[in-house]
RNA sequence: GUCCCGUUCGUUCAGUGGUUAGGACUCAGGAUUUUCAUUCCUGCAACAGGGGUUCGACUCCCCUACGGGAUACCA
């Protein structure tokens, strides 16, 4: 049999990453065994239509480079992949529904619902739709649809219990009686996630879901679908929610929740995914950074843990730091030029500059803060770089520095170290005495990175001047 | 309120009856380095509580507590 999964988002205008990580197991999990991913657009509620979120979905879902094999844009005899071009498939199932007495027209008010969930709330009930319109005649049902407002519930069964197993939880019973009528079709004639799901999962002939845990209670109205139509019902797993530092559910309000956001903050696509890859998951080894591939060769759905995790930046900033680090010279060079913030840099010196900066990085965003060091002339010298300044092995050290570099041609890096060696020799200061007072000299700042960087960016001439006005004004 | 799910270091993930309870992030200390960063080493730190079952429970069962989710004409 072939696996078939499917990411089944609604365009909300952007992927939350708890999202990010539901298409990227049900990724892994298709690739991992050689099935379909597919990628479908739940767009049956129109008051949440937001303009240019289909497109944003898609450029996303390619940086992660979780491409699907049908979706949007990619058919394969099995869509349209939008629910919203789908409506006189849900309306023909939903006919058979009705036909066998599987649901039932409502023609119930909201504000007659919302009096009825009051009383039951205050009475300790569970809350649920009272069946008003339960026993309707089919005859008269029919009559009343066309002239009535009304929606489609599904009868669900009022006693017994519902069993099921899911990959993740085990085995999960729910009662009847606490299920409600569920709605199937809105009043507007659109359907609501639980036909829409039930239909198009069937129809696209996908085998396993794979979703967030707070799906987990709807599953009854599923399965009960499932049986009304006379289809086998997919496997489940269904996933530990994504937490905040507090421990509720992953939003808004305490931090980043939009994979955009993450990848505007300069975090790289490939730590996002292993990142998250992680969270809930593991392949049973010390190893932490692992590529696609090797996600999708490990990948094993069977170990998915079943606790909500928090998601926690720190570890993100080390993985992405990590990933960073990895880069070729190349890569790393055409990614941090996006990140820059404004001209005032060497523009043909800036390769050696980001080198400079390359270890220090947690996300591209670091850069513009990192380069602070080579932009501008020297800052001015704290009260103990002062101190440094003005020791004599210092002004030895200058002189000595001063006599060398004017008889280079030219200063990189390289030059530079053996610069600094022959000073040494001549002036027989070392370590820490000899190059503090030229870090200092160069850049008012006891740290930053390496000095070598630092010179070769400067240039034999400038070096000399800063070094020259540091002798004089000491 | 009702139902469902969960509970191992601060965080994350291992560990499925007998372990000095392990790795990673964070934090602290140390080494390397011209500083910072990197890298390396060391350390701190956990089985929610109570009952069972068992010769023996982090591991199995029950209860409690706590956390989360669902209870919409949203997904």
């Amino acid at each position: 049999m072939t696996i078939v999964t499917r990411f089944a988002p609604s365009p909300t205008g952007f992927i939350h990453v708890g999202s990010q990580r539901t298409a990227l197991y049900n990724y892994l999990f298709a690739r991992s065994r050689g099935g379909k991913f597919i990628l479908r657009i739940e767009d049956t509620d129109r008051n949440r239509h937001v303009e240019g979120a289909v497109e944003n979905l898609l450029e996303t879902l390619r940086t992660l480079d979780l491409e699907f094999d049908a979706g949007p844009g990619k058919e394969d005899g099995n869509g349209p992949y939008f629910q919203s071009e789908r409506r006189e498939i849900y309306q023909k199932e939903v006919d058979k529904l009705l036909e066998a007495g599987y649901a039932y027209r409502c023609f119930c008010s909201p504000e007659r619902l919302e009096s009825v969930r009051k009383t039951q709330r205050e009475k300790g009930l569970p809350t649920s739709y009272d069946g008003k319109c339960r026993e309707i005649p089919p005859a008269e049902s029919r009559q009343r649809a066309s002239a009535e407002a009304h929606v489609i519930r599904l009868k669900i069964p009022d006693s017994g219990v519902c069993r099921f197993h899911d990959i993740v939880r085990g085995d999960v019973k729910i009662d009847w009686s606490q299920v409600d009528d569920q709605i199937l079709v809105k009043s507007d004639g659109y359907p609501t996630y639980h036909l829409a799901n039930v239909v198009d999962d069937h129809h696209m002939k996908i085998t396993h879901i794979i979703r967030g845990e707070e799906w987990l209670p709807s599953v009854p109205k599923h399965l009960f679908l499932y049986r009304a139509f006379g289809w086998d019902a997919p496997e489940m797993a269904h996933l530990p929610l994504l937490l905040n530092t507090d421990r509720s559910k992953l939003s808004k309000r305490q931090g980043d929740v939009a994979v955009e956001d993450y990848l505007s903050k300069g975090y790289l696509p490939e730590a996002l995914n292993n990142f998250l890859a992680l969270l809930g998951w593991n392949p049973g080894r010390k190893n932490e950074i692992y590529s696609m591939e090797e996600l999708i060769r490990e990948f094993d759905i069977n170990r998915i843990t079943r606790s909500g995790a928090v998601f926690d930046v720190k570890k993100l900033n080390w993985m992405n730091g990590q990933y960073i680090r990895k880069m070729d010279r190349s890569c790393y060079l055409e990614e941090a030029k996006k990140w820059l913030d404004d001209v005032n840099i060497n523009r043909e010196k800036l390769d050696t500059a980001l080198l400079a900066v390359k270890t220090s990085l947690s996300t591209f965003r670091d850069i513009p803060e990192k380069l602070e060091v080579f932009r501008g002339g020297p800052a001015k010298p704290g009260p103990e770089a002062k101190a440094i300044l003005e020791a004599d092995s210092s002004k030895e050290v200058f002189q000595a520095y001063l006599g060398e570099a004017e008889a280079l041609t030219g200063l990189d890096a390289e030059g530079f170290k053996a610069l600094m060696k022959s000073v040494q020799a001549s002036t027989g200061v070392k370590g820490k005495h000899l190059w503090m007072p030229v870090r200092i000299a160069l850049t008012g700042e006891m740290h930053g990175p390496e000095l070598g960087y630092i010179a070769e960016y400067l240039g034999k001439e400038e070096n000399i001047r800063r070094v020259r006005k540091q002798l004089e004004q000491s």
